[in-house]
DNA sequence: GATGAATGAGAATTCATTCAT
DNA sequence: GATGAATGAATTCTCATTCAT
């Protein structure tokens, strides 16, 4: 392999001007369009740098190697789910802990039913280059902060969730969503599936304040 | 890729089975050494028929591509954990399910502490393949027959274990366990994280009962 | 075959032409070479572009694999052949028909004569690629500019000749002059057999003129 | 090329026995229906034996390699072709040239409508082995029959037909009915095709005799 | 900064052929 | 005579990466 062994997940620039951030744009489009088309074998760094309309010398300016576009995608898409649930979640900050579970598993279900090829390919990456606990972040971070407005609403709860409480939970939930998409689950679009998701949730936050 | 397509997961060949078995279990044990040391992209044709003591020639008799071998490894793989818990849970079929379900889970989790690298390569390999659905295939069965067993102890539950909520428990349990494989957490060791995956597993089953 | 089925005569890229011409010269004569000392058994891409003074990397940047090489090159040739009995006949085509005839027939069995390994070997390649019907277009073309002349001198003939008597003659020519370069007959060099192949379209233009 | 130099047409060994006959008929079944199905480049020595329903060694026991599998079908063909064609002109014998003319080229033509695809290939080998020269014999030796029976009818031409005449004439038609073939041409069914040739022929023969 | 032609290590895979049984 | 598992040389082709312009 003559790749050069260079941390994969630093850019290799800063892409502070717009000049900079449109071509990562580029890059990232056409990654997106040949994976969905060709499915992960088919990418390879010359087919993106046509495909994105640039060279391949200026796509190696910014990525050092295809791993490292394809982390950064699922970077940045990670960060895009956790503001989307984030989002729907704001207005039920203030309802029952049982509706705030279920919007965000809903919402998480419905962002995991767009691009699901492309989703399932640079995941899978993502795991395979070590980045594999980034995966659990957005939903972890959204259920430490419903955790810890349950706690002001259940005083029972005293103590804040254990880091393997969280571990588990979220890793059960982003484990049986990803199960699906990977799986190409028919379950994925079902209202049943939802239910199941939030009563899973639901069982073991219940399990958890006895 | 110059790959033929071919179903993956056929053998080629079938021969003498006792040389036969033989051979592949060379081939076996030479993919796992490789991918012990030095992971799936260190692993090619050559280098395993070459670890294995044969030609290049004969490996390729008994499986078409390097992916089939990894797919065939994980089958055994999976099959060799739905026996082992088996067996684990043969002494407790008469107990109560808490007690057959954490004697379930020790066992998995046990298991998936052993050979984690190895396992996680082909189990992603598996996945890749597009048999993802299989790997969660020895919990299912397993869940399965407790759940049958639970119904004979909990008259109340009459209806069988709906396909949807088969899913969410299994790639529940599946998904926090490969986490921890895959993102080679500490916990995967931990008291604390049997019990918890105990209690996601009865909290569930406690809101079904509901 | 693992064997990309990719159109074979479509060079890979167009690069700055002139640099790029002269690549494709390099790798045509390697080939050539090649195909001289060794015949078609010989060739393969790596002792192309070897013998080419090229990178294997760059070979597969001009030609998707070595029959498009081949390919290219019979077509080369067969404009080549065209222009040179076009040449040669330009001094005659006022004279009588038989006479233009000769000419053409006498330019086409000498150019024949040379290269005659090479030309074996990629006209096989033509023919097996499924072009065969290019290697009568010279001939084809000569035929058709003479019969049109033919038809001002003989009044007769109003109809232009159809396209079934066109196959017919051309692939007789033609046929014969390739059965002697691939049998490698003595006869390729002689007069009586330039005699031979002008009786036999001379008589065949008779007979349809009565 | 691993291939054992070993003179190409001669069979390993001399198929006395019925059972050997039935063998070898095995083989040319098992590589026409290859070659029907997957052409030139899909066979290979094990799937011919495969498909014959004998072990790869046998096969060698009676072929040295698969190219004299080919020349040996090849040669078999071209004797069961001049026997048809032999049959075709028994009743024609002692009527006029032309006539005579007309049924050989009929049925040469029938003839080579058949298991187009077989006899493109089977011949193609035919040349490369340098056997090119046999393809017109079956031709060659009809011409050179009705060319003698010619010469009782016409007493004028004394001297039997040069070497190089024949040569022209036999390649010719074989020319351009292997043209035909190998171009797929739809002409090959068109009674003018055959009119055309047979225009060729008598045409020539005609020049021949002024 | 951008370009893109050239590089070449490396991996997959085939298939003719042998030879011990 | 027949078998067929094993062999491994040989070839194709890809693609990450460089670097002179």
């Amino acid at each position: 392999m003559p790749r050069k062994l260079q941390a994969i997940d630093s850019k290799r620039r800063t892409p502070q001007q717009v000049r900079a951030q449109a071509t990562v744009e580029l890059i990232f489009e056409a990654t997106a369009r040949i994976l969905q088309r060709g499915g992960g074998a088919g990418l390879n760094t010359n087919a993106v740098a046509e495909h994105a309309g640039i060279s391949i010398g200026t796509l190696y300016q910014y990525f050092p190697n295809k791993e490292a576009i394809m982390v950064a995608m699922t970077r940045r898409l990670l960060e895009s789910d956790r503001l989307a649930v984030m989002k729907a979640l704001s207005g039920a900050l203030d309802g029952p802990r049982a509706e705030a579970t279920r919007i965000a598993i809903n919402r998480l279900i419905n962002l995991n039913r767009t691009n699901q090829k492309v989703r399932r390919i640079i995941t899978q990456t993502h795991i395979a280059q070590g980045f594999g606990d980034e995966l659990a972040k957005p939903v972890q971070e959204i259920t430490q902060m419903l955790a810890a407005r349950t706690d002001r609403i259940l005083p029972r709860r005293t103590e804040p969730i254990s880091p393997v409480t969280l571990f588990v939970l979220t890793r059960a939930v982003v484990g049986v969503i990803r199960a699906a998409v990977h799986e190409e689950s028919p379950f994925l679009g079902a209202a049943e599936f939802e239910d199941e998701l939030v009563r899973l949730v639901d069982g073991f936050l219940a399990a958890l304040d006895q």
